[in-house]
DNA sequence: GTTGACCCTGTATCTTGCTACAAGGTGTAG
DNA sequence: CTACACCTTGTAGCAAGATACAGGGTCAAC
């Protein structure tokens, strides 16, 4: 096995694997979300997979409806620096609230959804329309009303 | 019974409710999210029940990840509108697909999360770093590394 | 009948998260 | 040795989603 495997990009090659724009790249350092990469002679950034790693999540926990600053929290605190593992422990349980409510959400849209989906399929009358089912609290119940 | 036991808010009110800005509203509005509400003899916005539960709706769902625009398409699409059954349900498909990796997603984070917790509340070398983790191929389990 | 809290409209401004220059250096292919 | 595609920096601009302000009307309380 090579031992120096570790693979290399340069900006746009590691904005391609990531599906990012490279310009992101140099934000996101700014940003402090991605740590500064080392450089070659020239002076070029030099990414490896742990920033390629980084962007991933960074993206994924975008699309989950988290902010940048959020995220940078979630990073810093996880990461390899060593912070006070009473803060972490406490940072990461409020987010496991948040998240666990995300999940209840989504899972009330995806029954919405697929009700939706099976109801208009089958031509009865809709039973629950997903705002009415998603908005717990189920006074929204007007009755009927499935698309022609 | 009372037979108008309906609930109407005014602008601040209902914003106060839902825990949006006042202004919000008239933004949601102009979006064509929030329907045009009623209006009293002096031009003042009276807002109902379904207004309250559509904004929940609207604050949830943005929650979650989805834009304003993804937010009118939902609700056009299953709203009292009558809309071809056929597109109703080719959207409600392609946002169930989304909404499905979306919990995918969310479920990683949770496992990596309760691992950190776990974890660091265990004294031992953390097994997996939620980046690790829900970066699904795991190439990036550096060994130890739990927080002093 | 005036004070203060709300309402109206229209428009301007702010934050977040990029995205696009401009002005120049580097590196490899022909 | 000259294109050409990439890299560097700094800074400007853009879209989304609010949020604030200006200039005025409404209304309930005191």
């Amino acid at each position: 096995m090579d031992k120096n495997a570790t693979p290399k990009w340069t900006r746009a090659a590691l904005a391609k694997e990531a599906g990012v724009g490279a310009e992101t790249l140099r934000f996101y350092e700014q940003k402090g979300l991605l740590a500064e990469p080392a450089r070659n002679s020239s002076g070029y950034r030099v990414y490896q997979a742990a920033d390629l790693e980084r962007l991933k999540f960074i993206r994924r926990s975008q699309e989950l409806g988290f902010s940048l600053q959020d995220i940078a929290q979630l990073l810093e605190l996880t990461g390899n620096i060593r912070t006070p593992r009473k803060k972490v422990r406490e940072f990461a349980t409020a987010r496991l609230e948040v998240i666990r409510g995300k999940i209840r959400d989504l899972q009330a849209m995806e029954r919405a959804l697929g009700t939706l989906v099976a109801g208009c399929d089958g031509k009865g009358p809709l039973k629950g329309c997903p705002i009415a089912e998603f908005v717990v609290d189920g006074n929204a119940n007007k009755k009927g009303g499935c698309h022609e």
